[in-house]
DNA sequence: TGGTATATTCAACGTATGTTGAATAGTTCT
DNA sequence: AGAACTATTCAACATACGTTGAATATACCA
């Protein structure tokens, strides 16, 4: 039951915390169906509220977008820093990091690809900083021939894994543990890191 | 110069084929902001041409979408085929002739992944086949422990790798050579395939 | 030559969307 | 108690979109 609000600021008891459920709303619907399929009225009913009081809050759209993208730490920066500690063992860390730091925040993960691959912006800011510091510290890293597709390619590896974790939702993979995922990926990984000679 | 036409049916010589130019420019543009993101008066400001021919000849938008996907073979059943002939090799199997379907469409990849993933329809056809075609004869082909998973993480691969060379285009991915991809890849492929004993 | 079919534009419609401004009710500060 | 602030809804807006129907000019067929 929708309960039906009144005009006005509301009794302090009934402090359902407002703001909070139109993060949640939003947060849910643009994972599920990106910021282009998601309209600002449908998180309202959602979230039991009334449309404009999310520009009260977060002022527009695109507004709601970033604060719903807030992350606690930036999952980018742990990885390049386990990145420089060398290739060897390499896959291992980049895998348990990188699913450390998103298993958490699926929906946030969803979002970002959704909201990137669904308006064609290249200069979308997860684009650039997946280039700039995955990629970039990748090849820094490496040894051998062919760096920059190899640091392409277990870029590749991890979104690709990711994508079907998090935004398609495979069974298999979305409820694999962590450490399935290890024992299962991360030799195939690490032969892109230092392949056998 | 967008020529101004005049209202009424063209002398025959100006020919120049308005309904390709539609499908044309249609193909660029969801291939780059996938299908919510492309406005039909869009494509036919690029194909210099009124609205109302697109549904002249196509219906609606979404005629216009699957008009565009039309494609000569249908890349799943090759994949899937390939499979069949059992685990030895197959990464560099499913490698090229992966590749060598997508590589000449690589816009209706591109449109394909926007569309899918941009508006969160899980039933999306493309979805559908993926899971039930490719991963189903993956999983029909592996031997041992974990085939589910291990099929899901193939396919992830296959993926990931055409979502970087295909929608994102990292140059070092897109500019590559078949023999470049296979070689520098189809060893990790191969080692989810079979794992080492 | 006449009639029908086709290619094309024009004009308008209904709908959904993001946004804005005002109204109202409660809280907090002085 | 009064003023200022905050939370909330309501009503209306301009805009962009997909779609439709009519108008017009040419091509094709008998």
């Amino acid at each position: 039951m929708t309960t039906k609000r009144t005009r006005g600021r509301p009794p302090a008891g009934d402090a359902a915390d407002r703001r909070a459920a139109i993060l949640d709303a939003a947060r849910t619907q643009f994972a599920a169906q990106g910021f282009g399929g998601t309209s600002m009225r449908s998180i309202a009913r959602e979230a039991g509220v009334d449309v404009s009081l999310i520009s009260h809050y977060f002022g527009d759209k695109s507004g709601l977008l970033v604060a719903t993208m807030q992350l606690p730490v930036n999952p980018l920066e742990k990885i390049a820093s386990v990145v420089k500690d060398g290739p060897d063992g390499l896959a291992e860390r980049l895998l348990r990091t990188f699913l450390g730091s998103w298993d958490p925040h699926r929906d946030i993960f969803s979002s970002m690809v959704r909201t990137t691959l669904g308006s064609g912006d290249s200069q979308a800011p997860m684009l650039q900083l997946a280039r700039n510091i995955l990629i970039t510290s990748l090849v820094a890293v490496l040894d051998g021939d062919d760096r920059e597709a190899r640091a392409s390619l277990i870029s590749s590896q991890l979104i690709g894994m990711a994508l079907m974790r998090y935004v398609v939702r495979l069974p298999d993979l979305a409820d694999a543990s962590v450490d399935d995922i290890v024992r299962l990926y991360a030799p195939a990984m690490q032969l892109v890191v230092t392949p056998s000679t």
